[in-house]
DNA sequence: CTTCGTTGTAACCATTTCGATTATAACGAA
DNA sequence: TTCGTTATAATCGAAATGGTTACAACGAAG
């Protein structure tokens, strides 16, 4: 079955770069070290933008975080990077609900999986990126 | 970003309908409730007989659960259903990782994320198959 | 032992997603 | 104005998804 695309563990990295880096992080700086295309690291730095979790200079500058690293957590990337219409983890294919029974169940199964995913996203939401950082010094 | 495929609660669906439908369990009759095709549940109900969950019968007979549906949790649904080589949900872009600050910090994260998935998948198992029909009930 | 209903598969197909790449326009600061 | 970089469009191949047709194989009922 599919996995959650790379893309996250990719923004991930960047946002621990651009925390951890001294470094001026540009694209294509960024994209050497995780083993990317320039123009996918751009991508993500877009959406990282778009939800304003980071300030991009264009020409010498590089990026920057706009939040301090100990307030970005994971699931605020993970929220940054799902680009998906209703933020559904489990794709629900459509049944035909002719009997009560089947509707009720198809109810129920709808809600344990959102509490499922709620779990994952709690967890998420514990861990900074700073956590990474300070793991790694 | 991607979601689980519409497989895994198709197979609940599928599971719950054996469970809890008296009529007798054919690929079509399914199909029909759950709006798919034929082939396609044919093809879950291999899996689910693989997984040891579920016996098939050909021609007249239809299909049973090998296992009482207070023993099928939905996580034995997604570990049954779920394909991929390795059962992790975070797909990892492989990073160069040329400093050890880097390293940690890509370790840490995997680890966060193993712990992530685990906060899912226990939940998962925290529900029963006869769970979902009760509730229908 | 033949027939019928169903399973088990193989072979396609269209669509979407993913990750990658090339090319080019636009911008900001030196 | 120039240079470095971002922004973005267009395209590509590979893989996954969901669907469909076709047919062989099997099990039980007659």
């Amino acid at each position: 079955m599919k996995q959650i695309s790379s893309r996250y563990t990719i923004a991930v990295h960047i946002l621990s770069f651009i925390a951890g880096v001294s470094k001026e992080c540009t694209g294509d700086f960024i994209a050497e070290s995780v083993n990317s295309n320039p123009v996918i690291i751009r991508k993500m730095m877009a959406m990282l933008k778009k939800a304003d979790l980071i300030e991009i200079r264009r020409g010498v500058g590089g990026a920057s975080l706009k939040r301090p690293a100990e307030d970005i957590t994971l699931l605020d990337v993970y929220r940054a990077v799902d680009v998906s219409a209703d933020e559904e983890l489990f794709n629900f294919h459509q049944p035909v609900i002719a009997c009560p029974i089947g509707q009720a169940m198809d109810t129920r199964l709808r809600q344990e999986l959102k509490e499922a995913q709620s779990a994952l996203e709690h967890h998420l939401k514990q861990v900074t990126i700073k956590q990474l950082l300070i793991e790694a010094e």
